[in-house]
DNA sequence: TGTTACCCTGTGGTCAGACCACAGTGGTCC
DNA sequence: GGACCACTGTGGTCTGACCACAGGGTAACA
């Protein structure tokens, strides 16, 4: 049973614990690199090491200079780790692409449906400027698509969850070249666009109306219609053989 | 606007790549660190920053000596990964516990009720282990709340879905130190375990007669039910004032 | 006195070099 | 044929050095 404490992993649950009992909160400073070393009484480079996992995860920003603003500075924004992580999981074929979409379906279903049957009625002012946005013609679909994200992203955004928040970012920005790549080879992207942006409407509209149930059933065609006319074997640029299960309103949505 | 393409970025980045165009696959090995570093021309101190990132996100599994065990292998186990990331953003209050039971809610509940539909039955041979296993009166509370945590993530993993079951593990993963510490605060931790395990049976139960609605509602009283009677101001350890929201079937499980 | 210019300091970012521990590998010796 | 052992390549770590950067204080100037 080799107990290997590798220096950068004491670092890390040294911070871990100051996190935990209090000494670190967001918006404290990481003490500087040199003297967490000398504290902890590892190299430079290993608190460098476990600095950087935290920063990977989304848990701290560094910034050089000097001042107020520089240093190692505690944010926890989850979203941008989460988005790294389960990229790097999907290109690394730890996710396939499959699952993603039925967890974003699992998801988003919950999401839109609590909703519109949630009160008091929550904001969808984000997701609607965002629709709005959407609607210029003179979008490239890269452009679209990075608002299209946004819009999923702010309906969970709505629901005040930020951990559903912060999934939720992970999952479509997973996908995001997937998504991409299949809408360039569909036959009429511009008319794929519109539909979207009607499906987006529609999807609104059913929150704002309190229609769970037409909200759930939107969604739902709305992610699945997507992913299985833009997914085939010509389309993907994974390595790996997949296959594109159905996702039918009746199999259950994982 | 600052172009700072850090050259452990830049590692990152070209190792992401190789995944996507299929050159590294799980299984593989990466170039030896002093290799990737020639090979990029940046510093070895670089590239084990990225390496690291990797490790940390579950991606890859680092091992000293020599032979085709040794190196770094592409092993894309993301359990670990989100276990690491949830647990330190609980720590850092980008998640609040609430916020992490509530998600609990909305994914387990799916899942148990998507178990109970699914034809053919999944196999829930290893969750019925751990039952087993959980039915010893010798285990310490620790003991006991890690074959619990095992026992949800089989279910999870029994759906397929492995983004979903990766979910779950760094879900509860995060909130074991609060699970142990509000057990810890109860009354009768003893009569508390007898609970969760007849709670659990139910589950099983409910989920292998193809009950879907009573698998739902008894998962949802099983997490709610334990969240509600362990947390309290007192019970917790975070630094921050937390409030215990209402959690009753009727609200949305967001 | 007010303003401007400059240097100083402390921070993260990076690199080079060195050494260690470790585990296969292959040869050598018995 | 088998046991032993040095070799080699790997990650893990530390040290020391230098750079870029940004803020703050100080000095020079108007």
């Amino acid at each position: 049973m080799p107990v290997e404490p590798r220096a950068w992993e004491l670092v890390l649950r040294h911070i871990e614990r100051e996190l935990l009992d209090g000494s670190l909160r967001p918006g404290d400073h990481l003490p500087p690199e040199r003297t967490l070393a000398a504290d902890l009484g590892v190299g430079r480079s290993s608190v460098r090491e476990a600095v950087r996992v935290l920063e990977g995860f989304g848990l701290i920003r560094t910034q050089t200079g000097s001042g107020p603003s520089a240093g190692a500075i505690i944010v926890a924004t989850p979203q941008g780790g989460m988005s790294a992580l389960m990229r790097l999981q999907v290109a690394a074929q730890g996710f396939p692409v499959a699952d993603i979409v039925k967890t974003r379906l699992l998801l988003e279903t919950q999401i839109a449906s609590g909703l519109a049957e949630a009160s008091p009625a929550p904001s969808l002012d984000a997701a609607a400027t965002l629709l709005t946005a959407m609607d210029d013609d003179g979008l490239t679909p890269a452009e679209f698509l990075a608002l299209d994200a946004q819009f999923h992203v702010a309906l969970a955004e709505a629901s005040g969850n930020q951990v559903v928040t912060a999934m939720m970012a992970g999952l479509r920005d997973a996908v995001e070249s997937y998504a991409l790549a299949g809408l360039a080879a569909v036959a009429d992207p511009h008319r794929m666009l519109g539909r979207l942006r009607a499906e987006h409407h529609g999807i609104v509209e059913a929150i704002e109306t309190g229609d769970a149930a037409a909200a759930r059933i939107r969604v739902h065609a709305h992610i699945a219609g997507y992913y299985a006319e833009t997914h085939s074997p010509s389309t993907t640029h994974s390595p790996s053989a997949e296959r594109a299960p159905e996702l039918s309103e009746e199999t259950p949505t994982w």
